[in-house]
DNA sequence: ACGCCATATTTGGATATAGTGATATAGTGA
DNA sequence: TCACTATATCACTATATCCAAATATGGCGT
């Protein structure tokens, strides 16, 4: 199981992962992209965020290998550079339904 | 789906909790919390890193929710806050295992 | 060429985080 | 009380991250 235990080159990059997810807005980038691609400013609208971060945080779900763009008759097309994701966004939000739900704070 | 795209506070609160996962030693040390309870030592034992770090590392785990401390005769024992977490660990394993063996870099 | 649209990058300054080494606290046994 | 073990915290420097405003690129219609 513990792969991640012994090989840290292997708790390395997933960490990087991890934090290129860790970010509300590309979180829900990601979110908005496990159901459809979409375009920058479709997202935007969507979202609600504005142009110029979305590119920013674009750029590090890029270079983080999290989505894929396609150029499309003048607009820029994102989606999921991988399937798993939509699992891994699903254990996300389980995990935290039911923890919000639960109660208290530590320390 | 996507309660995440819509609600912005489950998706601050998210990345909150992928924050404090996004670390190459904590992300160890939830793994190897998956597998049994340990104490501060068993963890720098078994990680090979240095106490001090280990007790920053362990504090912001804490902060967030993502395991408990039981005090045990001089030994402070700690373990996963939620079990889901092993799901979690193991989507997130899976999703690299898959990506690393798979081809390029972008860009 | 000009202007416009969609997108990307640069820059700057405030804030946060990481690691290190030294020190502090807390409990136990002699 | 002293020493010891286990754990936590502090002070410090270095580095990274965030957001936002301005600017840059690239394709298209005229």
């Amino acid at each position: 199981m513990g792969t991640l235990v012994e090989e840290r080159p292997q708790a390395v990059a997933c960490a990087e992962s991890l934090k290129a997810l860790a970010h509300p807005v590309r979180l829900r980038v990601i979110a908005a992209l496990c159901e459809r691609e979409e375009s920058v400013i479709g997202l935007s609208h969507r979202l609600e965020v504005p142009q110029a971060i979305l590119s920013q945080q674009l750029r590090i779900l890029r270079m983080a290998d999290l989505v894929t763009v396609k150029r499309e008759n003048g607009f820029a097309l994102y989606a999921l550079a991988r399937p798993q994701l939509r699992n891994l966004i699903a254990c996300i939000e389980k995990c935290h339904g039911e923890a919000a739900a639960g109660g208290g704070g530590r320390r």
